[in-house]
Parts: structure tokens; sequence; C-alpha cells
RNA sequence: GCUCGAGUGGCGGAACUGGUAGACGCGCUGGAUUCAAAAUCCAGUUCCUUUGGAGUGUGGGUUCGAUUCCCACCUCGAGUACCA
């Protein structure tokens, strides 16, 4: 009040104490609901529940800036409101206290982060009081509280204690899956598991070790260890979830992320992928939001598809034919053919041979009629390159031939050959093979073989598959080493090694570059039968789908430029469609062909249809496939929530039992990784769990080996801690009963609170917390701890309040004299023409180098240097100048910077040049500070968020100071809609705190600004009640469609209106409060005292809306004429639509409209519009 | 690239299921009050070639009538990113 220097005199000259004096009324009455307890919610009060949740804040040392109160401001109306509703409303706040940045505080400082933590809270309570809100803070929770965290560690518990039953689709104890492998083995169990699960049956189960079996156990739990694959930040020495990654770089901080493997305790959210899914249509959650779920669980309708690998031939010579073709390519056909004949009908010795050799269940495989060079043979083991030849008497004649035959074999494609004639095979069976082992035995396994393997692909188009011409691996796929043949060896492990060494940024930047490489090796088309080139290649993720493609380049155009890339042919499959240019993958308008039994059919006909065909054969099945991860679980970092988790002497996780609880974080002497690369709980001295009996504690190493081993439990406790999300993924159910130390919420309270009826909080949260909440929920639900499958019917998310950045820009010489102002402009321009130049023709013209332009740029530089510019500055910024953040409270609603505060701010500005704009030279405003004109200096402007280190930070504490947390909140939310994102700009506060002075003055319009209501008689003013029912009618709507700008602007309208009435009828002024009292609570506070109350207005019914004060008997009638409005007549709203006409056609306006013309029609819409069409 | 959302005065933004485009506020202009300022109040404020006409990103369509519905395009924002 005193900024401008004038005298306390004046103003109370003009009376103030009958003047709206905000800060004192504010304190008022925040101190009033404090001491009263006001906004305390009941636990089952009887009335009807509604539960109103914000998202609760971490609390930074930054404190609150006016961004962060919009969706406590928009939540808070809306539980005030329902107050005045009648129902028992619970709006609770907390903290989610555990966070990285008070950990980062502490490793500098060396202070406890509860400490920090602690000292930001109580700036964040200070704050969070002063703009009135209703929060019934006896219920407040902080996520790193030991009582609030023993619920969370409970429910880490509960995970590990259960499996999910995909047959029920519900999680279950782990109990009644140890019954059921100790009775069936696992054969029948249809879990949500680890892939890597192999089968047992009753028997293994119960012959297995109990470690055997908790390794097992462990591969079902809703959280598991496992050796992950994670997101590791050297910078701040743990790992981050893909949700907390950007652009391949840490969200917080920007540290660039390694993929490492390490061993991490998991959340199998996985299990949950399709309930989450679902559960998305039963809430009434923003649809952009529900968009970001879905894409994040990502599921997609396909088939898995097995394709077997080609065993490898013995090594013949380099290139890309088909290594398990044995026969010569252009002989191959009709050998093949052949050969199939002869399998049909084979001879009896060697039908018999054949038998016996397959109930041997030799190690190696046999083939029989197999095309070899230029030859059938008869059995052919290719992994030991031995072939068997049975002769019968028709080869008799040809014993010169089949001499040859074998030389050819032996000497030139290095095969053993042996021969048996039909009678040894027939009467001597057992020699026969017994030879034949032996020979086996002495023969060295093929270079190269692996073994008997196949690739399992996902694919979203069953239906192309005949258009596979190879197939795709990542270049991490286990099967890689395994089946590369040793000619491309070399190449494989080279590529390999450079996609190693390529970030995951570099990967997703250079998308375009196609690049891979054959591994030698092929797959047999499951129905074609046709050999597929094996490729690995990094277009191909190995974290999706099962890490290898079938690749159909005709329909996918990853497929076709690598395709093209190589040279591999490129099938055509689609019924008239061109595929030279480009790949074609329009589902709806495929229509298949050359593809046997799916020609001529549509997308979906052809995927049923070999969805079928691959069931039949055994080869693949329909399949689901979800994009979701299970969420790792383990940070390496102090300040988090401990596991409840020892490791026993086998090495394996063992939990806490429940009474045990909470296990809290050690004492520490520095918070930072052990030497040895160990969590900082490695740092704690007193670390292992040592449990006799029903007795436990938290002891030393020392102690704990110390001990009798006798009838002990423990040993050393899990050194990681949970994530953020850990402590926020219940605590809305935890606001419930947050005092509750017996259970983690009583059946009673969650019965009564149900679930959140209304959540808002940012749309940041879309992937994190608000799906990992969901996936909690769930798992609670399965376990009947709580009623509700979705813990909020309802969820909006408020908009961003963004800051508005001041730049100004500093000339890099500050010792540059003035004149060499001019100088530098030249040479700007110059350097530019530079660039545009070398931009046009390059320094490069035909792969010559062109001495001109470098010359030219060398004279440039040396033309800065004179006025002392750097020659680095030449390539880099803008020579001249260089953008700097000013404070924005240096800078006035006009972009006028307060020039004298701006120098003085940081010594180094004191004799600093400032320039406008990126070094332009553009008006007299640009002078240097300070220097003679003394005009004005503006600073340009930008958008950006809100942040302590870009000096855009507005406070809320100074604009309450100056204009009361009422106006703030009424500011906010007339700003816009509340979802919209919008820059803080404080030039309109002026409007909506000039509005409360004027509601002020509504009730204070006594001689001397006195409070002034008169207790008129009913419906005594006629005028008022129409504004006012009018304002209750339009308020209520808005208020339930979140839309609170409109709504303020309707107050406004309705002050206005009362104003120009001279309303001072408690009849129409009382409800008007309780109208307001939601949006402006302190103010309302105020009257409701003054009009008589003695109670809070909290709970003062709101205002019933009554039709009848609206009734009207006329309407202004807009008139249009083809659809154009040109002037308005006041009828009787009971005309009919004849008598409307008549009306309007009479009226002298409508025959100067028409001028003369007869209109070819007249539409009436009674009460709402006329149309004349002429 | 894909998915979603949005384009309305100098600015923030109104306009319910198609029915008077620009509510309300800021800013600006003029006026009243005042020695003066602050504060307050009153009037005006989409644009133009102003007895009229045009106008809600651009072009088309449906309709008596379109900011609203449909098609194509442009621009901006958010999310996602080789997802097979």
């Amino acid at each position: 009040m005193l900024a401008h220097g004038i005298p306390d005199v004046v103003i109370c000259f003009y009376g103030s104490k009958m003047n709206y004096n905000f800060n004192e009324i504010e304190a008022k009455w925040q101190k009033y609901w404090a001491e009263h307890q006001t906004f305390k919610a009941e636990n089952n009060s009887g009335k009807e529940k509604f539960y109103v949740l914000d998202m609760f804040p971490y609390p930074s040392g930054a404190g609150l800036h006016v961004g962060h109160p919009l969706g406590y401001i928009a939540s808070d109306i809306y539980a005030r409101y329902k107050r005045h509703k009648g129902f028992n409303v619970l709006h609770p706040q907390g903290y989610d206290s555990f966070g990285l940045p008070a950990e980062q505080y502490a490793i500098q400082t060396g202070q406890h982060p509860a400490i920090t933590t602690e000292e930001n809270i109580k700036t964040y309570r200070r704050q969070l009081d002063q703009l009135g809100f209703s929060f019934d803070w006896s219920r407040e929770v902080r996520t790193s509280d030991p009582k609030y965290y023993k619920w969370t560690q409970w429910i880490f518990i509960q995970l590990f204690n259960s499996w999910y039953n995909k047959d029920t689709d519900k999680a279950e104890d782990i109990e009644t899956l140890m019954s059921r492998f100790a009775a069936e083995g696992n054969t029948k169990v249809n879990a949500a598991c680890d892939e890597d699960v192999s089968q047992f049956s009753a028997d293994d189960w119960n012959s297995f070790s109990s470690k055997e079996q908790q390794e097992i156990l462990l591969k079902y739990r809703l959280t598991y260890l496992a050796d992950t694959e994670v997101n590791w930040v050297p910078a701040l020495g743990t790992v981050l979830a893909n949700d907390e990654i950007v652009n391949g770089v840490s969200e917080r901080g920007g540290h660039p992320v390694v993929r490492k493997k390490m061993t991490q305790w998991s959340m199998r959210i996985t299990a949950y992928a399709q309930r989450l899914l679902d559960g998305l249509n039963t809430i009434d959650w923003p649809q952009p939001l529900k968009d970001s779920q879905t894409n994040w669980i990502g599921r997609s309708e396909g088939a898995s598809v097995n394709f077997k690998v080609l065993p490898l031939a013995p090594s013949e010579g380099g290139g890309i034919t088909p290594r398990y073709i044995t026969a010569d390519s252009d002989l191959y056909p009709v050998l093949l053919e052949r050969a199939k004949e002869m399998r049909k009908n084979p001879t009896a010795a060697e039908d018999k041979l054949w038998q016996a050799l397959r109930r041997k269940n030799l190690d190696v495989r046999f083939r029989r009629q197999h095309p070899i060079y230029r030859f059938i043979v008869d059995f052919v083991c290719l992994e030991k390159g031995l072939i068997i030849e049975v002769d019968g008497k028709i080869h008799e004649y040809q014993l010169d031939n089949d001499a040859q035959r074998t030389l050819e074999l032996e000497q030139k494609k290095g095969y053993t050959v042996i021969r048996f004639d039909n009678d040894e095979v027939l009467n001597d069976l057992e020699r026969v093979v017994s030879e034949i082992e032996d020979v086996l035995n002495s023969l060295p396994l093929g270079e190269g073989w692996g073994g008997d393997f196949e690739i399992e692909v996902f694919t979203t188009r069953p239906d192309t598959i005949f258009g596979a011409s190879f197939m795709t691996l990542a270049p991490e796929h286990e099967l890689v080493p395994k089946i590369t043949t040793p000619e491309q060896k070399a190449e494989v492990e080279a590529y390999i090694e450079a996609t190693a060494k390529r970030s995951e940024r570099d990967r997703m930047a250079d998308v375009k570059t196609v690049s891979g490489t054959f591994t030698g090796a092929y797959a047999e088309h499951p129905f074609t039968k046709e050999p597929v080139p094996i490729w690995i290649g990094d277009y191909v993720l190995a974290g999706y789908g099962t890490g290898a493609v079938m690749s159909v380049p005709c329909g996918d155009q990853r497929d076709y430029d690598f395709a093209k890339h190589f040279g591999i042919p490129i099938p055509n499959i689609f019924e008239g469609i061109d595929i030279s240019e480009e790949a074609f993958a329009d589902k709806e308008k495929t229509i298949i062909a050359n593809s046997d039994f799916l020609n001529g059919l549509s997308y979906k006909e052809a995927v049923k249809k070999v969805i079928a065909e691959l069931e039949k054969i055994g080869q693949g099945k329909g399949k689901v496939n979800y994009r979701l991860r299970d969420a790792v679980f383990s940070r390496q970092r102090y300040w988090g929530e401990p596991f409840p988790v020892y490791y026993d002497e086998e090495g394996m996780p063992q939990m806490l039992d429940e009474k045990f609880l909470p296990l809290e974080l050690p004492e520490v002497d520095k918070y930072l990784p052990t030497e040895t690369g160990d969590p900082p709980l490695g740092n704690a001295k007193k670390w292992h769990w040592l449990q006799y009996g029903g007795d436990g504690k938290v002891v030393s190493k020392e102690e704990f080996e110390n001990s009798s081993p006798e009838g002990r439990l423990g040993g050393p406790l899990e050194l990681n801690t949970m994530p953020g999300w850990a402590g926020s993924s219940q605590y809305f159910n935890r606001y419930m009963d947050p005092h509750n130390d017996k259970e983690i919420f009583s059946r009673e309270a969650i019965d009564y609170w149900q679930d959140v009826d209304l959540y808002i909080g940012g749309s940041e949260h879309a992937t994190g917390h608000l799906l990992y909440s969901r996936f909690w929920q769930k798992f609670m639900f399965d376990k009947g701890l709580v009623p509700k499958a979705e813990f909020a019917k309802k969820l909006i998310n408020q908009g961003m309040i963004t800051g508005t950045s001041a730049f100004v820009y500093r000339m890099q010489q500050d010792t540059m004299l003035k004149d060499g102002i001019d100088v530098l402009k030249a040479l700007d321009i110059k350097r530019k023409e530079y660039f545009l130049s070398k931009s046009l023709n390059d320094d490069y013209i035909g792969g010559v180098y062109n001495p001109i332009l470098e010359k030219v740029k060398s004279q440039i530089i040396e033309d800065y240097k004179k006025v002392g510019v750097e020659a680095q500055w030449f390539e880099e910024v803008h020579p001249t100048s260089n953008p700097i953040h000013a404070d924005v409270s240096f800078v006035n609603a006009s972009d006028e910077l307060d020039i004298e505060a701006f120098k003085n701010w940081r010594p180094e500005y004191k004799d600093a040049i400032f320039i406008l704009e990126n070094g332009e030279l553009y008006d007299s405003n640009s002078l240097p500070l300070g220097e003679g004109r003394g005009g004005v200096f503006r600073v340009s402007r930008e958008i950006e968020k809100m942040s302590k280190s870009k000096y855009n930070v507005v406070n809320p504490d100074d604009i309450c100071e100056e204009y009361g947390a009422d106006s703030l909140r009424m500011y906010e939310m007339f700003l816009g809609p509340l979802e919209q994102s919008k820059p803080w700009n404080t030039a309109g506060i002026t409007g909506v705190h000039s509005f409360l002075k004027k509601l002020w003055r509504l009730y204070h319009s006594g001689p001397n600004g006195e409070f002034h209501v008169t207790d008129s008689p009913p419906s005594g003013e006629p005028e008022g009640a129409k504004t006012l029912h009018k304002t209750i009618k339009k308020v209520e709507d808005d208020i339930e469609n979140f839309s609170f700008n409109t709504s303020v602007s309707t107050f406004m309208i309705c002050v206005n209106e009362l104003t120009a009435q001279k309303c001072h009828s408690r009849e129409i002024l009382e409800p008007l409060a309780i109208l307001v009292s939601p949006y402006a609570p302190h103010i309302a506070e105020e009257l409701w005292g003054k009009l008589g109350h003695g109670e809070s207005i909290a709970f003062a019914p709101f205002p019933k809306f009554e039709e009848k004060y609206l009734v009207e008997s006329t309407k202004e009638y807009p008139i249009s004429f083809n659809g154009k409005m040109r002037f308005t007549m006041e009828l009787p709203l009971d005309l009919s639509k004849e008598e409307i006409e008549a009306a309007v056609m009479a009226n002298e306006k409508t025959q100067q409209q028409l001028q003369g013309r007869t209109p070819k029609k007249v539409i009436v819409v009674p009460g709402k519009i006329v149309n004349i069409v002429g």
C-alpha cells in the first residue's frame, strides 16, 4: 500500500476500517479453520461421502510457485462445493517425501535427507495454508515416515507372497501354487511367470531341494528378483524406470543412460496388462491420458510363429546359397521331387534301418533320401557328415557308378560314406546299427552345428507369411552365436560389437540407416518348406516380442528397406498392388495372392485361416503381445523405503515377518555408493537381520556372524531401496485411515470411503504413478482388501502454468567501445552471408575444395578479431551477444526492465553492455544500458517451464501479499480452462481483485462504507432474485463441469448487476456469499460473519435454484435473413409459429430488408430464432 | 513417422445437444471526480471502402442456418518413437 510513498494519513482519510482489508481477514480465517479443524472428515458420518484427492507434492527446496496450486485450487473449490451440498467430504493432503533431490543435497552437505525434507515441508505447509485450502490436515501422511512406509513394505510382502493365475484371472496366494506343484507339477498351471521356467512333474517338485523350489517360486511371484537389463545412470549411481528416461537421458538432470544387467526386484505388472487396459473403459479419465496408457501397454494382436532352423551341412564354401541344400543348385528341384517319391516308397531294408535309427534316440538326426551334391543319398546325418548307403540288387550293375559317387562325396564334399547291402540290414540289423554308432562316435560334430533350434517370432500380419523372404534377429538374440556359420562368424561378431557400442540415443536418432548382416543360417518356411535366410539387424529390438521377426518386405517398410539394401528378393503377395517403390501396409485394402491356401482372402480372413493352419502343423498360434514390461522396483539410493528382505544362507531372499515392520532406514555415514559399488545402504554399520523364534532385530555383520547358528534366521538385508512410486501407489487408500497401526486401513474405513471420487493431478504421471497405482489397486482388489478395482472414478488433469522468461543480451566484449557496435553489425551481416552461400553451394564444389568461400571466412574472422571477438564464436553463437535470463521480478507488465535493479543483481553486470534481441540493433532503445538517452529497455520474452534456474518463477507469497489469497485463487481459475496450459501473466489479476472489492462494497453500502444489508420482505426484489438464480444455475453447472473460469465471470456479471440494482437485500446477498465461498473462502467467511452467523460458512447449504425467478413472458427474437442476424424483435413467448411469422413479416424492418421481394421460405423456431430465406 | 489435442479481436478467453460470434477480464481511447496522483465511476473498443458489408487457420461439402457436423490441407502443442 505504501509502494508509492503515500503517507498513511491519506488511507485513514478514506476510512480504511471499512475497506476490504484482505490481509487481516485472510489471516483471521486461516487461524480459525486451523483451530477449529473445520475440515476434518469423519469416517462414516452417516452422510453420503465424497473423496477429493490432489496428487500430493514432493516438497522440493524451491517451495511453491504460482503454477503448483492450480490443481489444488480447483479441487478445493470442488471440495468446498460438495460440503455446501451436504456431503461428508474427504480432502486430505500429505507429502511424497522420499526423493532424489533431498538425497543429492544430503550428499553435498552430509545432512540427513530427513532434515532437509522436514524443512521443505514446513515451507510448503505455510504456503499451502496461506492459500486457504480446506485440507483435512489431521490425516496428513508422508511417504518417508516409518509409520507410513511400514505399509508400503507390507504390500511388498503381499506381492511377494502372490502369483497370478491366468485361469481365474487374478492374483492368488503363493500357497495355492505350492500345493498345486506338489500335487501335479507345473504343466497345467496357467500363470504369469518368467519365460524360462521349465516343466516339471509333481515328483520332480517334491524331489527338488528347498532352494530349487524357492528359485522356481521366484519366477512366479508378483514381485521377483531377476537379472534384468536396466537403465543405469552412472552419473547418479542408480537405475531408472523407463518412464524416468526422456530421449535416452535421465528426466532429471539429463544424465546419459546405459543398458546394464543387474539383479533387481521387479513387479510383474505385465500380468495385469489386459485388465489395466480393460479397466480404462470403466473410469472417467481424460481421453489423452487413457490414450497414453493404452499406448504404453501397447497391446497388439497377431500370431506367434515358430521357424525351424535348418541344420547346417559341413562347410562347402561361402556365398549365400542355402547351406542345407547340399545338392547342386540347378539340380536341386529335380532331385527334391525325386527324393520325395523315394521317401514314399522305401525298400524293405531302407525302411527297417530307418525305423531302427529312429528308435535309437541318437543325439543327432538322420535324414533319408536326401539330395546331396548331385545325388540322392539314402541316409545322411548332416551334423556329422555321415552318409549311409543301402544297396539293393538293382544297384549292382552300377558298382562303378557307386564307387565314383563315393569318391566324389568323400573327396570333394568331405563326407564319410559307409555302405551296407540289403541283406546285411535285413538279417543282421543289430551289427549294422552298432557299426553306424561306432562311426558316428568317431566323427566330430560338424563345425557351426548347434542343435535343433526354433526361432519364435511375433507378427501382427500372419496373413503375409508367404511373403516372408528372410528373417531378422536382434543382434542380442540368444540364438545368434549358436546358428551363425563359421564363414559369417567374424562378420556377425563385428556387427554385434558395433551395435553394442552405439548408444541407445544414436540408435534412435539414426533410424534411416539400414544395417545388418547375414548369419549364414537358414530357417525353414513353415508352409513352403523353402529355406529362409536368417539375418541380424538392429532395427529389430531385443526387448520387444521375441526379439526376432519374420521379414515380409512387401508388407513392411522396414523389411522392405532392409531387403532393398541387401538385395534380398521381395516377393509380392498382394493382389493388384505395385510394390516397386515401397511396401504396402494397408490391412483394409489387402487381398492376398501367391500364397497357396490364402489366395484371394482379405486380411481378416487370411489371419484366421493361417492361424488355424499354423496350429494344425504345431508351428504357431494366435497371440496377443504387449509392449508393457515388468517394472524394475530397485533403486540404488538411500532415501527410499528399505525392502523388508534379508538373504538367507543359500542366498535366497526371505521376507521379514509382518510383525517386525517397519524395517527402518539405517544410519549411514555417507549417502554415496560404497567403494565396492554397493548401494548407499552398504555403508550401514548395522544391516543384518538376526532372528531367533519370535525375536528379531537389525544387527551388525559381526554380531550376526558371531551369533549361534542354532535356530537362527536371518542374514544380510537388502541394500537397494524402493523407487519413488512405491509410496504413492496406495496413499489414497491410506488417507482413509491414516493412523491405523494395526492394519493398512480398517474394513470400516475402506467400505465407507470406497474409492476416490475426484482426483486432480498433472498428466505427466500418465505412464508412471497412475499406471502403477492402478496395478496395485487391482492386486489389492484381488486380495479382497479393497472393494473397487479402480481407485479413482474421475480424474482431471490440470494444465501447467508456464513461466515467461525475460532475456537481455549481453555484449561478449564488455570493454568494447560504443562505435565498435556498428562495425560488428556490419560484420554480422557478412557472417550471415557467408553461411548462406555455404549452405547454397557448400565449400566443396564437385568434390573439389572451394577456396573462395574459405578466404571470405578468414577475412571475416580477421575483422572480428580487430573489434575483439574471438575466432571460435564465428562458428558457434552469434558473436556479438549472448542471452541472459533476467529475473522476472525486475520486469514490469510492459516488458520494461528495471535497469538499476538488474545491474545491481550481479556484480559482473555492473559495467557490462547489454543490447536488445540477438545482437540486432534495431531501435534507439538499444543503446547500452546507462548510456545517453535513458530510454526504456525492453526485454525479449519466451515461454518456458517455470524453474528456479530460469529466473521466471513467480512466488505465490508475493501475490498473496499484494492481492490476497482469494484474488490469487480466483485469478488462477479465471485464466482459462483448467486442463489447458497457460503462461503466467499477472496483467489481469487487477480485474479479479477489483471484483472482490466490488463484492465487498455490495455488502458495505453504508454512508462511510459500513456494513449495510437489509431484511427486505420475501420476493421484494424481483430483479435481484433473477440475477441471483441465474447465477446459482450457472455456477452450479460450471462447478459440475469443472468450468471454473466461466463461473468467475458469472460472479462478475452478478455483482455488476446487483450493484447497478442497488441491492442490499439479505435474501439475495446471503446466498451469494455461499456461492462465492468455494472460490474466495476468506471474504465469504467474513461476510457470513457480518451477516450474523456464528458458524463457518463452509457447511451452509448451497442455495437452491428456482426456475420461477427466471420465467420470461417475452423473447427478444433474432431475425435473420439467409442466416445472418439483422435485427431483433421482442415478441411474447406464447405465440404460435404462424403468429410469429405474421408479426415478423409485418415489421417494417423486415420489409426494408426484403426490399419488395417475397421470401422463399420463413423458418420459425419458437423461443429461438426466425430465419427468412430470400 | 504414428497417436491425440488445439487454431476465434491487441491479449487471456466465452458461445449449452447446429440457432443473435467475440460474454467476462486485461489492455487501449475518451470523459467524470481530483491542485495532482492513486483509487473509483461512465462511455467506446473484431475489421473494412460504414444508409452497407466481411468475418472463428485454408479450401470444399451438408444445412433455412456451421466456431460447432463431414472431407482435404496448413500451422502449433502434447505423448510416443525402428513395437514387427
